[in-house]
DNA sequence: CTAATCTACAACCATATGGTTGTAGATATA
DNA sequence: TATATCTACAACCATATGGTTGTAGATTAG
């Protein structure tokens, strides 16, 4: 699930596409690559359901899917406890040697 | 900086040496993978300056470089600050997104 | 002295990642 | 209808990552 989001524009997409409809071309045009590498991140988004598109005309629209992301959200923030948990138990270990080292 | 902390072994290695010395084969014992691949680990550590060597006879004892972990978890929290703000933003767009299905 | 242990490192490999170009089908526009 | 635009996807490529085996030098143990 996170792999979809492990790529810095294919966040990005999701923030856009969460205000508002982009063509994939539209989207193309926000970064400096060519159209085929952002339609495969857009693809990418649309397999991990990050993203739905809809069909106007010759153009593919693209839209975040809220419901999915903020599971993803919750997840994450989640992870994210873990993780401070980790520095925690760092930090009190790097104490320890800095007391152990004050007492030599 | 940061790329040596990005493989979990790495990171256990780091955890074990902040608490004591260990011999680079005495590491490789506690992973399921050759001595050679945890060498390589315990090298990238050296270069980024998070582990020291200490020779002792024919073993190299390896141990945490509180100082310069102590530099990278700082860091590290700062970044997790950056990466909280991101959170709120996405929970923000996601609530507005919420509100307006509401109001339709 | 010889054998075993510990280490370092080169060479290699599979896989993932994130790009590229090129082609072709749909659709809209002149 | 002919042309331009938008999309999808195959094929390819460079690089990073995290493993492996094999070799060789130091050092210790028997």
């Amino acid at each position: 699930m996170f792999r979809a989001l492990g790529d810095a524009t294919r966040r990005d997409i999701v923030v856009h596409t969460l205000q508002r409809e982009y063509s994939v071309s539209e989207l193309a045009r926000l970064y400096p690559m060519s159209f085929a590498a952002v339609q495969k991140h857009v693809a990418v988004l649309e397999r991990a359901r990050l993203v739905t598109k809809r069909r106007h005309g010759r153009e593919q629209l693209v839209r975040g899917n809220v419901v999915a992301i903020r599971q993803a959200y919750r997840l994450l923030e989640q992870f994210e406890e873990v993780w401070r948990g980790r520095v925690e138990r760092i930090d009190q270990i790097l104490t320890q040697e800095k007391e152990e080292g004050a007492r030599k």
